[in-house]
DNA sequence: CAAAATGTGGTTTTT
DNA sequence: CCACATTTTG
């Protein structure tokens, strides 16, 4: 015990051994945050607290697996073992499977990925006859995700007169009754989507005490990491399990608040204590992770934003300036990623591996320009994001089997696997049995089974395929309660046909499809013998298995180990560190988003997630910009983010124009670049883009439907009425900068803009 | 039923 | 421009 308080500074020792009553740990970025936690919950146990009356939530798996075996090693794993630490989505999950009857649901419920939404809500939009160019699947289920996340079910949103003007404002006034269509189908199902796992989890204590009663008595101590992120649902839930006394410590940084077009509440940190009144407030304010330098510029860099909970990282005595962040100018998107390759090149092996460097992005279309140079560089590299393993078809067509295996009312499933692999059942049969299930109002799975008996017109031959497929997910169904999950998934590769598919095909991407097929089932199998080894069971089912795999994403994966640069989002960026980061992109546009300009709670989060991206880094941070950037097939150009000017003069260095990336045969790094006081850019300069040629000023431009001049109505599809406020280029590149009443001035390029003009 | 033509839209996304 | 989704075509 006196070990652990040796181990951490008085704060964070302060956080570790306050315990009775509920905490707000404020943990500045790199201030020791996962220490505090894993120390707290390894201190509880020490105290004597039952492991099963700690509940620590996360956000990631992976903050979950890393927090379990940080405090196995220092606990021992026997100790450890039965912490209920995990997601919010995984803890709840398994409370739900366990009281899925309370809810009506079957315990063996599918978790619905957004694929699968985003199938069912085109199926509504189509069926209740809406156009699908206002009802994009996207938009509706975007609009029914954060009704979820605000618990506000059908009945209240069809109720709640502001949210349906505000959705017939967007051309969508229907969405409550898509939203209440999708969820009875969901429940027909048996499946729950991600934001029901915390929906439903709320009405379960809500409408059965009992049930909260029970599990209030068990987690007597409930830890939440990354609070500042938490949702309205997640916020009710902890208040629903820890009452305003209860032993709740939240520990979060609401600088660090980057999920609110997520429906993230970054209320709910701010607000904390107004909830629990009686809350120690404790803040972790020593920065451990990096240099005076690279502090010093985040702290001016978030000291621009309104409405945070004051507190001021530093940095420790001892701890070196380090090297100011550097900016760099490119001429052009490449030529940044060139120069960014450059750099890296020339620190490699003096001052960081290239596992120690990182590249951040605030959009995933960025990436391809350093993708290239790197691959032309030889600079071995990393990509997150993009597809995820777990939504590539072969991994989802295998899942998909085992999905109706287990729930076979599983809709979403089903249709996926009637013709895969081709069995003959083609598009109209599958209308007709939906149909027909729809018609009688039973799953489809009971049409499958007696397509005549529910009136569905097939013909002799489709009747046939139809009846052996049904056969086929019967044999599976029979023994899958008797049969372990890896045996399972292999004798559907192999019966199923979907092994000989693979293998009928010899092309590089088919290898590839088999490599993944093999990753799952490999997956799969390592599943299963944990499961025996951890849990001490005899049998892993799939049962066991599906709800967990739904709940994983990419990051989830590990590589192969060898160093390499990271290429990620800034977003998939948090929690990590990196000795180099590069923030790449800063530009007016599109970063801070063009989206958000106007928005000052956008700017806003749009601020946190510079700080973000700037307290990743340990020792060096580069910022780079492009003057040009080749976007949608034209040539954008665009000003320096105006982000840049903000960071306090003494923490930055412009790299001269002249001055040569470093080049890795010298010997010593290259001249000090030379400092450049950034000013703020005056309002004439921020509306002149800086262009190395810039387009012509044009005073009319004709298009189809008339003449545009400076002043000119013109209506846009999706934007609405606006005005003309300038015109420049021609031909292909002609473009229009347009005032829209509501949704602010956007540059359209003529040549795609379908514009019309209003006034004569 | 798959390949080819055509259309579309284009932040971020822990689960 | 490029990734995708949908429609048309052999």
């Amino acid at each position: 015990m006196n070990d652990f308080q040796k181990q951490l500074n008085a704060r964070q020792w302060e956080a570790v051994s306050y315990c009775s009553g509920p905490s707000l740990v404020i943990a500045g970025a790199g201030s020791g945050k996962t220490r505090v936690l894993t120390y707290k919950i390894a201190y509880l146990l020490e105290m004597g607290v039952s492991p099963f009356q700690i509940l620590a939530l996360t956000f990631t798996n992976k903050a979950a697996r890393e927090m379990r075996d940080r405090i196995a090693a220092i606990v021992g794993p026997e100790k450890s073992r039965h912490l209920a630490a995990g997601t919010f989505h995984s803890i709840f999950a398994r409370i739900l499977r366990r009281e899925a009857a309370a809810l009506g649901y079957d315990r063996d419920y599918t978790i619905y990925d957004e694929t699968d939404t985003r199938s069912i809500l085109k199926n509504i939009v189509r069926e209740l006859g809406l156009n699908d160019k206002d009802y994009k699947s996207s938009k509706i289920a975007h609009r029914i995700s954060m009704a979820k996340n605000s618990l506000i079910l059908p009945d209240a949103y069809s109720a709640d007169r502001e949210l349906i003007q505000r959705d017939q404002r967007a051309q969508v006034g229907e969405t409550h009754r898509i939203y209440a269509l999708y969820q009875r189908r969901l429940q027909q199902a048996n499946a729950m989507d991600f934001d029901d796992l915390l929906l439903n989890t709320y009405l379960l204590f809500y409408r059965f005490p009992e049930v909260l009663e029970h599990y209030r008595k068990r987690f007597a101590y409930i830890l939440v990491d990354e609070y500042q992120d938490t949702n309205t649902a997640q916020f009710r839930i902890i208040r629903q399990l820890a009452p305003p006394e209860a032993n709740l410590c939240v520990v979060g940084d609401d600088s660090q608040s980057i999920y609110g077009f997520r429906g993230a509440e970054i209320g709910n940190i701010l607000n904390f204590q107004q909830v629990y009144p009686t809350a120690r407030l404790i803040k972790l304010e020593q920065n451990y992770r990096s240099t005076r330098n690279i502090v010093g510029a985040a702290n001016s860099i978030i000291s621009h934003n309104q409405g945070r909970i004051p507190k001021e990282v530093y940095v420790a005595e001892e701890k070196e300036d380090g090297a100011p962040l550097q900016i760099i100018e490119a001429y052009s998107d490449k030529d940044e990623a060139l120069r960014v390759a450059r750099q890296i090149i020339g620190m490699r092996g003096r001052q960081a591996n290239y596992d120690e460097i990182a590249v951040l992005y605030r959009t995933n279309a960025q990436s391809r320009s350093f993708e290239e140079a790197f691959q032309n560089a030889n600079i071995p590299y990393r990509m997150y994001g993009g597809l995820s393993f777990y939504q590539r078809k072969e991994v989802k067509d295998v899942i998909a089997y085992l999905r109706c295996i287990v729930n076979p009312n599983d809709e979403e499933a089903l249709v996926r696997i009637f013709n895969y692999p081709a069995r003959g059942i083609g598009e109209t049969t599958v209308r007709k049995l939906r149909a027909a299930a729809a018609e009688h109002d039973v799953p489809l799975w009971d049409v499958v089974q007696a397509p005549l008996d529910f009136g569905a017109d097939i013909n002799r031959g489709t009747q046939t395929k139809v009846a052996a497929f049904a056969a086929l997910l019967q044999s599976f169904q029979k023994v899958v309660e008797a049969t372990g999950a890896y045996e399972m998934a292999v004798r559907v590769v192999e019966e199923t046909g979907i092994k000989r598919d693979l293998l009928s095909d010899d092309s590089p991407e088919a290898q590839a499809r088999r490599e993944n097929v093999d990753e799952l089932l490999n997956s799969i199998r390592t599943f299963e013998a944990d499961q025996l080894e951890e849990q001490g069971r005899e049998l892993a089912l799939l049962s066991d298995y599906l709800p967990q795999v739904a709940l994983l994403t990419d990051q989830d994966r590990r590589d192969d180990g060898s160093p390499k640069v990271s290429l990620m989002t800034i977003h998939a960026a948090k929690g990590l560190e990196f000795g180099v980061v590069f923030v790449v992109g800063l530009e007016e546009e599109l970063f801070p988003a063009a989206s958000a300009r106007y928005n000052p709670r956008e700017m806003e989060e749009e601020r946190r997630l510079f700080y973000v991206a700037v307290t990743r880094a340990e020792r060096l941070c580069f910022l780079t910009y492009a003057k040009a950037r080749w976007m949608y097939g034209q040539m954008q150009y665009g000003a320096p983010s105006p982000f840049l000017a903000e960071i306090d003069s003494r923490f930055v260095r412009k790299a001269s124009d002249f001055a040569r990336p470093e080049r890795a045969a010298s010997p010593k790094p290259a001249a000090q670049p030379t400092p450049v006081r950034l000013r703020r850019l005056s309002p004439l300069e921020q509306s002149r883009p800086a262009t190395i040629e810039q387009p012509r000023q044009r005073d009319a431009i004709a298009i189809g439907s008339g003449t545009l001049r400076v002043g000119t109505r013109v209506e846009h599809e999706r934007f609405g009425r606006g005005t003309v406020v300038s015109l420049e280029g021609s031909g292909i590149s002609a473009k229009a900068r347009i005032a829209f009443e509501g949704s602010g001035e956007k540059n359209l390029l003529l040549k795609f803009a379908k514009l019309k003009v209003l006034d004569v």
